[in-house]
DNA sequence: TTGTAGGCGTTATCAG
DNA sequence: CTGATAACGCCTACAA
């Protein structure tokens, strides 16, 4: 049926070691030999079987980037960068032979919808597949199975498959890895957080210095550490200024998308029509809830301003141009993609923290006079 | 080292044969031996090496979806669509058992980067894992490596992969597939392409009815399809209304991003200081198109017009909203996720065309009387 | 430099 | 229903 190592052995006249050998390149073989062999190859249109590779060698070039949902640009640019420096090569341990031309790896995304269940369901086929590396990104939700989870890619972990978590907590740390070292044999769990609390913070602090002191918050799923960190943050800056049982109660969940925005804005408004400022989760709830204030009638930032996070590509050509967070999507994800392939470590204890900067645009101004 | 079969037999006193039933469950086994192997399993934390079993077995649950860029929206929600629809499970032939939980399969999204190089190391790599199927979106580069990717093309259906093209057009009948069946034992390359010509028509179309005479073009990269089509379908139009010469040199090309629209929105605007309004090659060149003019002073759509295509979700945001045509992403990336899993076929000669729809909003009117 | 042979972990085919 | 025992296709000592 499908041609085989022998098959090409056969036609070129030597055995399948030789073949073999060719193909990866780790062992001399004679000139003449190779070409007899690669244009075996080429006639029969061989073309390796990795799983039988994989198998025989215990190695694989597959690495797993586990991403919320790909349709947004968030994980997007995350998950292209990361990919871009996996598939670059130059692996720490491995180098040289590797299956894909120029020695990387392959980087495949897979979209987990934000549900912990699909994250499962992903992680145990890339622990099946036996993949080199693990990238997930994106918040984690509390609860459910959150220990499910953390048992996984810990065991992913021991045996040999190299994690990161990027733009999520860390794992609490296990019985094994109290110390310094790593669990028996196996590669540490690398983390490489985003400062979503400071960030929440710097806006919110923006805002009130500006005037604000009726300021709802626009927040994500109520179970996501991300939305939890964010809303400390705000709240954090809002304590800070004596302003926290004013605004407690200014606070609306949905989705991190633009509907949800657009929706909590106006049950915002409808609870509290005297509010100044609105914090939202990330830039694409901002967009949604600029247009429900447009829709009202309220203009932006001279009736209401807003703030977003992350600061997506779009949030520039919003209008007006959204004052937020800039999360430096694109470095954190070559910098994943650069500790997955060992090619780079994080500082200490395996945990690094990325920071976000402020960047203050139109859709914030000082509240009118009223 | 790693826990196998074997060990999970020998620890529940049955063979490994019997652990192998069980784990599929695609062969009668008495209940007590079921559980006491389930409990082996639980137990030793056995993971099943997905290698092996796809050598044994000869399957493999793995599909590759090819994109030309995952941070760009376009090729995220088309990725997404069809991951969903993979993952749904449901196939056609291998109903029931299937390695990933629910049945379907696992999805994995390759960034090419819209090399054709990179697109046929993914291919290759796909190929070795014998992917179950393939879906390859987004415009092919024309020249170049197009003979060797539809190549290996040809070669993964042959050999039992599915093969969707989505956004792309559709392989050069080859030597085997004249006749309306697959070619010997392998399955029929399928395409769903976009109907960029006639998009780009109405866009034009539209824009000369309400009066403009002298039309830029923002287009993308020279060499690829979907360049091509929609600067055939503009120039249709223009042709049509007899306005070939005049707005034909009104052309100028870059990659589909904003920075690019900006760029050659400014070399329109020096080339052409009369212009009333400009086509650009989708959504987000539309965007910096819009930025450069705004640098100008010239005000959208009051000075100049401007139209975007794809219809992502963040044109109805801008200011001023776009115009543009809607393609259906969504639905269409479900699509091919059915079609690559056999659970729906093209009607026929294996090509469907996806049509575009006009959405007029508020980035055109009428050219200023001047 | 090249060939031989054993093993990687599963599945599938036969018996029992 | 369950247990041996061949494949599956490739890699890698070990020999020559």
């Amino acid at each position: 049926m499908t041609t085989t190592l022998a098959d090409v052995a056969a036609r070129a006249g030597v055995s399948s070691a030789t073949v073999s050998r060719v193909l990866n390149g780790n062992y001399p073989v004679a000139d003449h030999t190779r070409e007899r062999v690669l244009r075996a190859v080429e006639d029969l249109e061989y073309v390796v079987n990795g799983n039988a590779r994989a198998l025989a060698a215990a190695t694989s070039d597959l690495v797993g980037v586990l991403v919320n949902d790909v349709a947004d640009p968030f994980f997007g640019i995350l998950a292209s960068a990361a990919q871009a420096e996996i598939a670059r090569g130059g692996d720490a341990d491995e180098q040289g032979r590797a299956g894909a031309p120029g020695g990387g790896k392959l980087a495949v995304v897979c979209n987990t919808g934000g549900s912990p269940e699909a994250e499962l369901t992903y992680l145990t086929l890339l622990h099946r597949q036996r993949a080199a590396g693990v990238i997930l990104t994106g918040s984690a939700v509390e609860g459910s199975d959150t220990d499910a989870i953390a048992d996984r890619l810990a065991r992913l972990a021991a045996s040999g498959t190299r994690v990161v978590l990027c733009g999520r907590p860390p794992l609490p740390a296990g019985p094994f890895e109290e110390g310094a070292g790593e669990p028996e044999g196996g590669n540490p769990v690398m983390t490489l957080g985003f400062d979503n609390r400071g960030g929440a913070e710097q806006l919110t602090r923006h805002l009130i210095r500006l005037g604000h002191r009726r300021i709802g918050c626009v927040a994500g799923p109520v179970d996501r550490t991300t939305t939890r960190h964010r809303l400390e943050g705000h709240r954090n800056a809002l304590a800070a200024y004596g302003l926290a049982r004013e605004c407690g109660g200014l606070t609306a969940y949905g989705y991190y998308d633009r509907s949800s925005g657009h929706r909590a804005a106006r049950e915002l408004l409808d609870r509290c029509p005297g509010l100044t400022a609105i914090v939202a989760a990330n830039d694409t709830v901002a967009l949604g809830v600029i247009a429900a204030l447009r829709e009202r009638g309220l203009q932006v930032p001279r009736d209401v301003s807003v703030t977003g996070f992350d600061d997506l590509p779009f949030s520039v050509d919003a209008t007006p141009a959204l004052t937020t967070v800039r999360l430096p999507l694109h470095e954190a994800g070559a910098r994943a993609g650069r500790l997955v392939m060992g090619r780079e470590t994080t500082p200490g204890g395996g945990v690094a923290l990325v920071e976000g900067e402020l960047v203050i645009r139109e859709s914030t101004a000082p509240p009118r006079e009223s």
